[in-house]
DNA sequence: ATTGTGGCCTGCCCGC
DNA sequence: TGCGGGCAGGCCACAA
């Protein structure tokens, strides 16, 4: 049998554990378990975590792009802080024992040694970080600042200013999260589908209206799989495999690197 | 500054 | 049946 639709954290994903993180607002924070020294960025320690996190509790769940950001309660012994959660390609979050949603590239098996991060509550809910491959992480205190804006709230003038002049591939510049954050390679791909647009054509290339159609797509695909449920179940995602073809018009799909990243495209109505 | 490349991580899939 | 290599992509360091 053919692999399932293949997943990753990526803004709709995000999204969905920024709700789920949502339920533990206001629960006091007892214990810190953090076994994984890598998966701490930033020179963070288990102990320093452990030190900074427990007394207090989280009071406001945050998104910028591909990162979810957990504001902590101030008291007496602390200056207002943020918990910032990467979760890579395979990292998911689970509250409380939840059922844990599909996701794909790593097994959705229960294996208690891909927990790399948790935080205990008082009453016995938990909120743990799983990442089988460990490519995600958790941060205090995230430079914000090194995300460009939400490709929730992007403009169309914002995306334009965003491509305008650049030698980079399109694809580049929509997967730059410094510029516009949360797109990774399954949206982007799927957005440029239905747009139209060759990924590997140069960002500068666009016209005025390539850009407004290319934003109207970039909004509907953000739209249709958040409420389908995920950046995987776009309608380009049963043709991203070898030999696919596209779904609009049944061309067989190029598949190529652009960007560094395995793409999709079709070569016939994608320009 | 901009753009491209390689490496990290490791479970899983495929071919031998 | 077991084994080894390639693959997936978010993120970062580094080079030109």
């Amino acid at each position: 049998m053919r692999r399932h639709a293949r997943s990753v954290p990526e803004l709709l994903e995000v999204e969905i554990y920024r709700r789920l993180a949502a339920r533990t607002l206001g629960r006091p924070i007892v214990g810190v378990d953090a076994p994984d020294a890598w998966f701490l960025k930033g020179g963070l320690t288990e102990a320093q975590v452990t030190v900074a996190l427990v007394g207090r509790s989280i009071v406001a769940d945050r998104r910028t792009g591909k990162l979810l950001l957990l504001d902590l309660s101030d008291d007496l012994r602390h200056s207002s802080a943020t918990l910032g959660l990467r979760f890579g390609m395979t990292g998911r979050l689970l509250v409380d024992g939840g059922p844990m949603e599909k996701l794909t590239y790593g097994s959705n098996r229960d294996v208690p040694a891909w927990d790399r991060f948790s935080l205990r509550f008082a009453g016995g809910g938990e909120l743990r970080v799983r990442d089988p491959r460990r490519l995600g992480g958790i941060e205090l205190d995230p430079d914000e600042a090194r995300l460009g804006v939400d490709a929730t709230a992007l403009t169309a003038a914002a995306l334009g200013g965003v491509l305008r002049g650049s030698e980079a591939p399109v694809k580049a510049r929509l997967m730059d999260q410094a510029r516009i954050a949360g797109l990774g390679n399954l949206l982007t791909d799927e957005s440029l589908w239905r747009a139209g647009v060759d990924p590997a054509r140069r960002a500068g290339s666009l016209t005025p209206a390539d850009v407004r159609r290319l934003h109207h797509h970039l909004r509907t695909t953000l739209d249709v799989l958040g409420r389908r449920g995920g950046s995987h179940l776009g309608d380009l995602m049963a043709a991203r495999v070898r030999g696919g073809v596209c779904p609009r018009d049944a061309t067989p799909l190029l598949r190529r690197t652009v960007a560094g990243r395995t793409t999709y495209s079709c070569p016939r109505h994608q320009r």
